[in-house]
DNA sequence: AAGTAGACCAACCGCGTCAAT
DNA sequence: TATTGACGCGGTTGGTCTACT
């Protein structure tokens, strides 16, 4: 089907935003509230496109947004859901309160990748592999990828809600083991195994509902129930999914070392 | 002081999805 | 069922700042 652009570009500002735009959008979305972007320029006279707007509100004129200064309770807490659910930065910048997908993304862009690279060049036998048919070179390129990989985002259908909302109701290891299993029995396409890399069950976890828990909870939450899921991933990882390649060992197969474990589940471990 | 490289980050772009018609 | 507009997302670009030579 053909696309539409999103708005007329001839005559639009561009670039950085002015003090008295901001104040345009601030006024507007006071009274009319979210939503409807489209109108915005129409109504407002400003020369910006809706997307434009909608952008500049989420990510810097919304009133509880937090900038800068991201503690390392929250750098913690990048680092292990971007293992768990990938460059989906919409949903990590929901379980960081007040912090937006943009911020983190840069965050990780800039900051965090580096420090991943830096840990990972220190682990000889992990993702440090050559690429098919190129022998390693002198710098090898390090693409750090992480377990839960999606490059496009997967959004949650009317059933997957469902299923979500059912899992949240009851969110017994059982439910999720048996939703993994199904995920498995249909590969996709036909030509994809099913690996810690493509198993959309893993959903469940990416698809708690976002605000349900702050910082703090999140962190303290009770991951006891993820010791099934650690041994099913080992046991999926033994298999050969990281990337295709064998791990050296089940420990470095595994997605949440004990440690981890025992740090998020906290002493009733 | 001038030039250059790298880091940071705000903004843009293209695409997938949803909902209304 | 097909079409269309709007929204939301992740990837990318480009401007600005800072450190270094």
């Amino acid at each position: 089907m053909g696309r539409s652009p999103c708005c007329e570009k001839n005559g639009l500002n561009r670039g950085a935003w002015t003090a008295l735009e901001d104040q345009l959008l601030i006024d507007y979305i006071k009274i009319h509230g979210e939503g409807r972007w489209g109108k915005i320029p129409k109504e407002t006279g400003l020369k910006r496109c809706g997307k434009s707007c909608r952008l500049r509100w989420l990510n810097y004129l919304k009133p509880d947004i937090k900038r800068g200064n991201i503690t390392q309770d929250e750098e913690d807490l990048i680092l292990r859901l971007h293992k768990l659910l990938g460059n989906r930065w919409s949903l990590i910048a929901g379980r960081l309160p007040a912090r937006t997908d943009n911020e983190i993304k840069n965050y990780w862009n800039s900051t965090l990748r580096k420090k991943v690279q830096a840990n990972h060049s220190e682990l000889p036998n992990i993702e440090k592999k050559s690429v098919k048919g190129k022998s390693n070179d002198a710098t090898p390129s390090l693409k750090i990828e992480p377990c839960l990989t999606t490059t496009k985002p997967t959004r949650c259908t009317k059933d997957e809600e469902l299923d979500h909302n059912t899992l949240v109701e009851e969110p017994s290891i059982k439910g999720v083991m048996e939703k993994s299993k199904e995920a498995n029995s249909d590969s996709r396409d036909g030509l994809l195994p099913i690996t810690c890399e493509n198993d959309m069950s893993w959903n469940f976890i990416a698809d708690l509902n976002p605000g349900q828990f702050s910082l703090t909870e999140f962190l303290h939450a009770d991951f006891t129930k993820l010791s099934g899921l650690n041994s099913m991933i080992v046991e999926d990882c033994n298999n050969g999914c990281i990337n295709g390649s064998s791990p050296s060992s089940s420990e470095e197969a595994r997605m949440f070392t004990d440690e981890m474990l025992k740090n998020w589940a906290g002493d009733s471990f």
